[in-house]
DNA sequence: TGAAGATTGACCGACCTGGTCAATGGATGC
DNA sequence: GCATCCATTGACCAGGTCGGTCAATCTTCA
């Protein structure tokens, strides 16, 4: 399809594929315009149209893209080895975190594509998440180590919390551009993190750090 | 200025109102289509521009109608007497909750305003904005019980978490739609506002339930 | 020098935009 | 029945934007 497309310089290649992602993650598919677009990439519309023949085989294009880079980004070999739900959340946070820097709009995107209604694309995307979801979540915590947690405290309720602060805390990461002070957020957030560990595990599944910090 | 509007029945009004707000939270000022605002409350382009005389002046309308409501809503009487950070805490998020279901697209148009950059409307709503902070930041937190605290934790950290976790439950809780298991979710909420609030403040500070569920 | 591909941007017709306005409807008082 | 007044409509306008095209240029390299 986009094979002119697949042999140009990876530069240029990313600088393109950014271009969409910007500027679909910030209009929905039918306001998202191929002028913007190819101007924000630094090429000519009648070069975009050279690689892509038509508007949404590019925004399909950059649908696939994204779903390829979150399965080779997030579940990775590593992530599939870890049984300790903080530690996946932890390195799926860190995943997030690097992917988020590398591609800024990737996640604004994919929202975007997640709640698109009544456009041209839409049911496509509705079909190949409900696929998607299934992967990423169920699988991942299969294989989790629940005895860790106390009685009565569910796992479940646990991951809500934190995907709710990682969220914040992303945003925040997010906002404060190449951040002076992001080391003391991420500081900050990891205390919180082993706050929140404190609370949902039997205290012999705590980090050595926590006991001591705990009992000063 | 809009004395027609103004003369209208409540229902109606409402009706137009929330449409306004509606597509200018989706769109941003340019692409939000006046077509769309009137299609969406059930009345002509013609009337539209019967009641404002132009796009500028709904938007500016429907700015003011947000900071007023927004004033009153949150920073009533009640708000001021309280001097606990976290009942501080609990009743802005209650508030704010309040008015995200009476007008589901409040806080995006809000977003929405203070992002907006390079449009015809940009420079008056950053000036607003600059004012309104101060408001409703500085002063709110300016008579909170410090005292309450632990050495070693900084108020201003955890009301970054809860800034974190609030947003993240508001979404959450609004997704739901009109929720079957809202009440799950709130008492979640709280269960975590507990944990932190035992995390963050001296012990003799902590609320009676805590003290028990805590000793367990 | 020339052939092939990469790249441009002026250009097209279709559609959408904010905004207008003559025409209609319905209420009110006479 | 008629006249007045205002709310309301939607066809209409001129200007702009849209996806998409294409003849003309520029690059590359043999």
């Amino acid at each position: 399809m986009a094979d002119k497309f697949e042999g140009l310089s990876k530069e240029k290649r990313q600088r393109i594929i950014n271009a969409g992602f910007e500027v679909f993650s910030q209009n929905d598919y039918r306001r998202a315009s191929t002028d913007e677009i190819a101007a924000r990439a630094g090429i000519s519309k009648g070069l975009l149209f050279y690689y892509f023949h038509n508007k949404k085989s590019l925004y399909l294009y950059l649908f696939e893209y994204l779903k390829k880079m979150l399965i080779k980004l997030v579940v990775d070999e590593r992530f599939m080895e870890i049984t300790d739900f903080f530690e996946i959340l932890e390195y799926s946070t860190q995943k997030k975190m690097e992917i988020w820097k590398k591609h800024p709009y990737f996640l604004d995107f994919a929202m975007r594509t997640y709640f698109s209604e009544k456009e041209d694309v839409s049911p496509f995307l509705k079909k190949t998440y409900k696929e998607l979801e299934v992967v990423l979540y169920r699988q991942c915590f299969s294989h989790v180590d629940t005895y860790k947690f106390r009685e009565g405290i569910d796992p479940f309720h646990v991951l809500k919390l934190l995907v709710w602060m990682s969220d914040g805390y992303l945003r925040e990461v997010n906002m404060q551009g190449n951040g002076w002070d992001m080391e003391e957020i991420k500081k900050e957030y990891d205390g919180w993190i082993r706050m929140l560990r404190r609370e949902a595990y039997k205290e012999e599944y705590w980090r050595e750090e926590d006991k001591w910090e705990s009992s000063k």
